[in-house]
DNA sequence: CGTTCTATGTGAAAGAGTTCACATAGCACT
DNA sequence: AGTGCTATGTGAACTCTTTCACATAGAACG
């Protein structure tokens, strides 16, 4: 049983704690940790480029709106990577949190499901710039099959399996309509597949050692329309009625 | 703690019981909290689709992979709703949590950016299905500027302060390269909008009136590769430590 | 109308994550 | 080599979130 797959805020992932602790695990890295960390790297990435040699925590918390001692703090569960009195050499510093993050190799994707987002996905820059080489792209679609797009022919779906084995493909990109989300996935499952990044609005059922993130813009727009809602809903509470 | 900006300006407030005590939103409830009622929400809207009148917080938490508890307690911040020994009323819980999340009424969106990202966010479904309509779309493309993207012709940047106001525009998606969204992200915040969901993987400098959201691919992906790597390190390791 | 049974609502406990605060490592300069 | 200075690394304190556990509201039924 994987610790990892435990998030906390979002269901992600199959479990039931049942389980009593482990033995002397490791110790559990926490979500916003990882994901601080990637954003730590991006900013490296930045800093190095601009030929900066060496960056405080207290720098690097303030470019990000973060506490030095958060920054330390997220770094230091995974070692010293600092020198004190200095701060942390740039090039270094990001080649260990690449490392950290599996970034230092790259990643095998499919992508299933070429509509509007499948299509952005195909296009998207920022993946083959950051590790991840788009190898195969699938549709249902007979008009789309076998045509290219953006340099990727479109696959059928009836060879996912088969597909996503030939590939060796470590991570499938999931952009299809809620109501089939589940029974690709099933199949995404089958072929060994342990990462999922979905776009479908759903709880996506897998097993343990398979790994699903969500990406829901309507949740964050939700999240944007309840913080503008609330701030009005005060405003009008906060003039004094009396 | 995420990018929304604070909301605590209760502080300055001294807690004088002037009104009845039917406080409004006393705690700051946590960014979780609203990514749940958000998935409540959409599970609620598909019971109700197949006629299921009532649903326990049991229920409820399985298909989420949640704890009861949890569905309680989140939806006890915000009320009673449910009947002792029966459940939650489905219609009607719906419509509360909409009013929670200020779904009751449409939101106005503008896009900015028609690339990959932007275009998928233009022609996606689930926007005006879910209560958010987009109004404007903008570009720099003198290529793209008055051509008709899925019915909506993209205006040019230039006039992106003026369109905004003009169209009283509430949230901007905002999807254009790093390394302009800051100067753009001045423009929409001089233009009074007050929230913003970026895809730009950069922090975004915003007055505190202004509500961000972050939605980065990237990000989810180094988790997966966080978590995929560190299973396979994990059972290197499991043998020894402390 | 009373009894039984079920699932809510909620304080309190437990568990996570963040911030504090300070001892200390290492650089710089004499 | 010694002194001063700066920023790390990290237990401990604190704060926030989740889970527990149970009293109790209301439905159902005789």
């Amino acid at each position: 049983m994987s610790d990892i797959s435990e998030t906390n805020s979002e269901e992600n992932i199959a479990d039931i704690p049942s389980k009593p602790a482990k033995s002397s695990r490791p110790k559990r890295i926490s979500d916003s940790t990882i994901h601080r960390l990637s954003r730590y790297l991006r900013l490296l990435g930045r800093l190095e480029a601009d030929g900066v040699k060496t960056i405080s925590s207290k720098e690097l918390a303030s470019i990000k709106r973060l506490t030095p001692a958060q920054v330390r703090k997220d770094l230091s569960f995974f070692g010293s990577f600092g020198t004190r009195g200095l701060g942390y050499p740039v090039s270094e510093l990001k080649v260990k949190i690449s490392g950290i993050l599996g970034l230092d190799h790259r990643w095998r994707l499919a992508i299933v499901g070429v509509g509007n987002i499948g299509s952005a996905l195909v296009g998207h820059k920022e993946f083959p710039e950051r590790g991840f080489d788009i190898r195969l792209v699938f549709d249902n679609d007979q008009r789309k099959i076998g045509s290219k797009h953006k340099g990727l022919i479109v696959s059928d779906i009836k060879n996912l399996k088969e597909g996503l084995i030939a590939e060796k493909i470590d991570i499938v990109a999931l952009a299809v309509p809620a109501s089939v989300a589940q029974e690709i996935t099933d199949v995404i499952v089958e072929a060994g597949v342990r990462g999922i990044l979905t776009f479908a609005p759903i709880h996506l059922d897998t097993p343990e050692r398979v790994f699903v993130r969500r990406e829901d813009m309507t949740m964050e727009l939700e999240y944007l329309t309840y913080a503008l809602s609330s701030e009005d809903i005060k405003s009008i509470n906060d003039i004094d009625l009396s």
